[in-house]
DNA sequence: CTCTGTGTTCATTTTAAATTGAACTGAATG
DNA sequence: CATTCAGTTCAATTTAAAATGAACACAGAG
């Protein structure tokens, strides 16, 4: 799954071995059941809470932190398009609004490839408008 | 745009290049305005026609292959989702069907804990038949 | 304070992915 | 049929991404 969305094979085992196990898991547990080294596992904890795919659990009397999984698609969803998709969608659709024909293409161009062109940068803003109105519908039929 | 699907950079060059030109343009065409390899080119424009983003042209009178950019945004959704996401979410989707509660704990368990994996083997499954009744809606909604 | 256990940071190394380019296929041209 | 043109293939290279691990914080215990 972490691969067909784009993500390191390394996020998508910290997930699943939180994911196939009952109890939540600490930093080391997590090292040590995956083989995998300190830095990387820091990494993937902090990413995987950024996008809300994992949430803290305080255990009484261990000062360690622990991690279980958040298992509801749509969450899972919902994080994942608001920390990697939107971003990347606003700045592209702010750099949209802002073509002007010529941008194009500096030089006159015949009366149809004009109309083409112009076609097309509406076709783009049209796309922007559209992703941004689709992509919160997304998350809540995935609810 | 393609950053965001986790597409190479120089796919992205050939379809932006298609799409900011107002005739199709040939695969030279593409080498020299772009600086690529004609192996790079080759490849690229194999992908973008197999997930139907682009499509070929016939100029009467010219034995060379032209190309133009399919602008229509339900088109490339639908043929991006074809061909990336959901062969991945099928196959993943094939081995959650299979899934037996003890392939995620061989040994006996304390009943809470079995009772927790129980419950998220059945999530992983709600996950995939949702997945596989949304995603053609995406499709419909950005058409 | 100092020491131990937890976790983070970041320069380096490793691994994976994308790009190149030379050799090749195959179809039209003469 | 040779020869050029159009494009493909694939081993080798380059480039970018991810993983490592040593050095570093920082909090709590003694």
């Amino acid at each position: 799954m972490a691969q067909a969305l784009g993500i390191p094979r390394s996020l998508g085992e910290i997930y699943g071995l939180l994911f196939a196990t009952p109890r939540p898991l600490a930093f080391q547990d997590i090292v040590d059941r995956l083989g995998m080294s300190k830095g990387s596992v820091s990494q993937g904890l902090r990413f995987l809470r950024t996008v809300a795919a994992i949430k803290p659990v305080v255990v009484s009397g261990d000062r360690r932190e622990f991690f279980e999984p958040v298992v509801e698609l749509r969450q899972l969803v919902a994080g994942f398009l608001r920390e990697r998709l939107n971003p990347q969608i606003e700045t592209w659709g702010a750099r949209a609004k802002e073509l002007k024909p010529a941008d194009f293409s500096p030089d006159t161009l015949a009366g149809d490839d004009r109309k083409i062109l112009d076609n097309r940068i509406d076709k783009l803003k049209a796309w922007q408008k559209r992703a941004g109105m689709v992509l919160p519908m997304v998350s809540k039929l995935l609810g």
